[in-house]
DNA sequence: CAGGCTCTTCACA
DNA sequence: TGTGAAGAGCCTG
């Protein structure tokens, strides 16, 4: 794996003993790195600080980590950032994910017709490397027929997101009129 | 449920 | 550069 060179300034929040981390680059202020929510400090760190050749930890930007914190407990939040990394397949998945609105939910067969590809999986590989998990919000791609699919944290953690952002779900199926 | 289809990415030669 | 395997999926029988 190759590391971006940018330096990098990481930022946690502790919340009822999950800790959230955020990356952000020191010359212009952008995310660019998120983190699933872990249990101990050193390992959201190194998630993050992994994919960067170089970075400190400061609480500079606690706001912006506990935003995450926010955004992961259900509550609407924006994020002002860029996507640093990856193929052109992965960006446009991820900006076709950014377009999910809150609340509502699309299945990995969308984004892959808007996009002209009958890749499904490919969608799902895309969306494993999100660099900016919660932030950008893969949580709200399910399979085509509504049961949850995988993800990063777990497929708890993402029926836990869904059910607090108001998605309905039973017997871990999406039920229909969430889905826009 | 099994098996084939579809595509992108990664590992390894 | 070239080939093969692996995937957060989908569809048909």
């Amino acid at each position: 794996m190759n590391k971006n060179s940018e330096k990098i300034i990481i930022s946690t929040y502790n919340h009822k003993g999950l800790y959230f981390a955020v990356g952000v680059s020191e010359q212009e202020g952008n995310i660019l790195k998120s983190s699933i929510p872990k249990t101990r400090k050193k390992d959201v760190i190194s998630e993050i600080s992994d994919s960067f050749s170089s970075f400190k930890v400061s609480d500079k930007y606690e706001n912006l980590a506990k935003s995450l914190c926010s955004a992961y407990h259900g509550k609407k939040t924006q994020f002002c950032f860029n996507i640093y990394d990856g193929t052109p397949f992965e960006k446009n998945v991820l900006e076709k994910v950014m377009k999910i609105p809150y609340g509502e939910v699309r299945t990995y067969k969308d984004i892959a017709e808007t996009l002209g590809t009958r890749a499904y999986r490919a969608v799902g590989m895309a969306l494993k490397r999100n660099p900016l998990p919660i932030i950008i919000p893969c949580h709200r791609v399910v399979k085509s027929d509504l049961s949850l699919g995988g993800y990063k944290g777990g497929t708890n953690m993402k029926k836990n997101i869904l059910k607090m952002e108001g998605v309905h779900i039973v017997n871990d199926k999406i039920i229909k009129s969430m889905y826009g």
